[in-house]
DNA sequence: CGTTTTTGACCCGCGC
DNA sequence: GCGCGGGTCAAAAACG
């Protein structure tokens, strides 16, 4: 058990380590490349013949750890992270632990992305299990469980949109029992993470339709990545909508950007009510620094990613799994220079297991 | 032949 | 209590 807890101490320090590494490095890109959406549009609009193509990103974050420590309470690597964690508390006062799982549970989260392909592949086997025409929508849904592992309680449900039926919408419910492959990480901690944040903000407070889509179109004004959480419906559930992000073949740092606004907006209005002041701080400077961006400030674009990570960096395992994730991302970018010249290839690129 | 998909039946919660 | 709609089951069919 100590020589396992050292271990997992090592790989917190590192991930956290990494985190702060590429922190930095974020911003100075998003400073960087903060002008320059608008002309890789147009150069995109050439390139594909006036067409803009869509970009499709899936969100990272918290994966093994938080998955450990929701759905297995008994999982060690879950106990010594939260007994390493000293310092920062994580737990929510006055927040009943068997509610939070039992919403977890039930929470859902719902992706929403343009793809021709008939799912999208985020890394774990699924088995088809049902198939219904939903009222209001003729297109039919399919229902799909995890066969990973066996009793893995997620589930998903895949449709498309009635309006447009270019954007598929996946609704994810449930934690997996058992370790990702790495292609499936980035997926699937999204829905983890997106779902601890609504869990944690809307058993607090359930009090109706909270809205994020001002701090998330006003953070990152080269896209218009949405995420809307629902505390109004039987369980809660948020949505991420991936099929507004107009910005084309960007470099692979405005992926992270784009991931870390989504996660990012959630959290002042999601976290803030329910964590600690620091959260609460940095939520506050958040809204500063969006204040003063839409007042005209370029230089409020590195403060409020400044606020935002910070925001996020008050859950631990949140902010080491977002280092890992962000490595990957870079890493796997890197190794596949040839992605986002269409909406599939971003996805592909990650997995292909469906 | 084992696994996955299809599809009608069934169950259950919700609103009236 | 009844009907409706969403979700799941399970037998048969399809697939590899």
């Amino acid at each position: 058990m100590n020589a396992e807890n050292e271990r997992l101490k090592e790989m917190l320090i590192q991930a956290t380590e990494n985190y702060n590494t590429i922190k930095i490095h974020l911003c100075s890109l998003m400073m960087k490349n903060g002008g320059k959406a608008k002309e890789e549009d147009e150069e995109n609009k050439k390139r594909n013949g006036g067409i803009i193509v869509p970009r499709q990103f899936i969100d990272l974050g918290l994966a093994v750890a938080a998955d450990a420590d929701e759905s297995s309470p008994s999982s060690p690597e879950g106990k010594s992270q939260r007994e390493d964690s000293s310092g920062v508390d994580n737990k929510v006062p006055g927040f009943n632990v068997d509610q939070s799982e039992a919403a977890m549970r039930k929470a859902r989260v719902s992706v929403r992305a343009r793809s021709e392909a008939p799912m999208i592949t985020d890394g774990c086997q699924w088995r088809k299990y049902g198939q219904k025409i939903a009222k209001g929508n003729p297109c039919p849904r399919a229902y799909y469980r995890c066969t990973m592992a066996t009793g893995c309680p997620v589930r998903k449900q895949v449709q498309r949109c009635a309006e447009d039926r270019t954007i598929l919408i996946t609704t994810y419910e449930g934690n997996h029992n058992h370790p990702l492959p790495p292609s499936a990480m980035s997926m699937a901690s999204t829905t983890s993470s997106a779902a601890r944040m609504l869990v944690s903000g809307s058993t607090s407070s359930p009090d109706g339709l909270m809205n994020s889509n001002l701090l998330t179109t006003t953070l990152l004004p080269c896209s218009s990545t949405m995420a809307t959480i629902s505390a109004s419906t039987q369980f809660p559930s948020v949505t991420l909508d991936l099929t507004q992000s107009s910005f084309s073949s960007p470099p692979p740092p405005y992926n992270v950007a784009n991931s870390v606004a989504v996660t990012a907006a959630l959290v002042p209005q999601v976290f803030g009510r329910a964590l600690d002041n620091q959260s609460k701080f940095s939520g506050i400077q958040m809204s500063k620094a969006l204040d003063r961006l839409q007042q005209g400030e370029q230089n409020s674009i590195a403060d409020t990613v400044n606020a935002a990570t910070a925001a996020i960096a008050t859950d631990p395992s949140f902010a080491a799994a977002l280092a890992a994730a962000i490595t990957s991302i870079i890493e796997s970018s890197q190794s596949h220079p040839n992605n986002g010249h269409n909406s599939n290839a971003y996805v592909t690129n990650s997995s292909n297991a469906m």
